[in-house]
DNA sequence: GTCTATAAGATGATAGAC
DNA sequence: GTCTATCATCTTATAGAC
């Protein structure tokens, strides 16, 4: 039951918006009563915590497999955005997650945006292994190819987001293969 | 009155979201009735779409006037980041507005989606005319590089709205310094 | 652990007086 | 053009039966 809520909520979550998914709609759609609801969960940003922390988890463990095809090393640092395409083309276009999550949340929330930011982090010191692995040209340093990435692929499921489709992480991809 | 709406929205929906901000708390804090709130605007969507256009039209305004301080066309590109810099630091680390607005819409309004991304092709015409007079030393194409300096900046200000810090848009004005 | 019924309040929007 | 009063609906959350 818990997990049918997790999965229900993620989706809608991530296709419509935090603020824009009321409760009513999640256990409608969850076949669950709305007692149920509140016996696994403590309140609807509780919720939100959950689905985010399982959502990282889940990208890291996807991005392991999706690398793994990849035999070039340094072909994989811009694997890491043929990755997000792929994940973009699977799920509707919708940008980042967590991006999305935080633009849903009052000013106010310093606590839950700060969550987010260390979920961020994760993905950041991912890029970083993928990258410190990688035998690059070295044309830019580790670091510098780190934030090129990450902001590169940021900005890019920001155009996403907005135009659905993945032009703009396409032009990341190129972007970023002439420094590899 | 019109006016005074719009700036109280405007400032309302950048810091905490269009969906979280109510009529209600809109017109209570411009000092406005609701009857006069829905003789100047037919909805609520409406005003947003009201907000969104002079929010482009300033943004626009406000590089123009940026720009005109720094004299060497290619410190220009760089300036475009700079400038976001100078946003950000005045109003509050929120992130840029259209995508902000953007993740605050349901996935079915494709119509509302659609306007917010003609407003950002107005911002990134105004950024390919930059570079198109830079004579920057071409390591990149001009395409190129203006696909790295959008798509950094508006990774960058993701990181922003998340860490209410300008950390990353400092690192695209490293990287893209080093390009011109 | 799941259910139904209900609470208290906020939401966007309208009608009609002045 | 601005106002007050009101509408139906939706929101998150709780109480208590089974």
């Amino acid at each position: 039951m818990r997990e049918r809520l997790l999965d229900t909520a993620g989706r809608l979550f991530y296709e419509q918006g935090y603020q824009q998914t009321g409760i009513n709609q999640i256990i409608a759609e969850a076949g669950i009563a709305k007692g149920s609801f509140y016996y696994h969960f403590n309140s609807k940003s509780g919720l939100l915590v959950a689905y985010l922390d399982r959502f990282v988890n889940n990208w890291i463990l996807g991005a392991d497999i999706f690398l793994a095809e990849i035999a070039d090393p340094k072909a994989r640092v811009a694997g890491l955005i043929s990755y997000r395409i792929a994940n973009q083309k699977k799920n509707g276009f919708n940008g980042c997650a967590l991006v999305k999550a935080n633009a849903g949340l009052e000013a106010v929330d310093g606590e839950l945006r700060k969550y987010i930011g260390e979920l961020k982090q994760q993905m950041r010191d991912y890029v970083a292994a993928v990258i410190s692995h990688s035998g690059h040209k070295k044309i830019i340093s580790d670091e510098a190819l780190t934030d090129m990435v990450v902001l590169l692929g940021d900005g890019a499921l920001v155009g996403t987001a907005i135009y659905h489709n993945t032009d703009d992480l396409e032009k990341a991809v190129a972007l970023i293969t002439a420094l590899i």
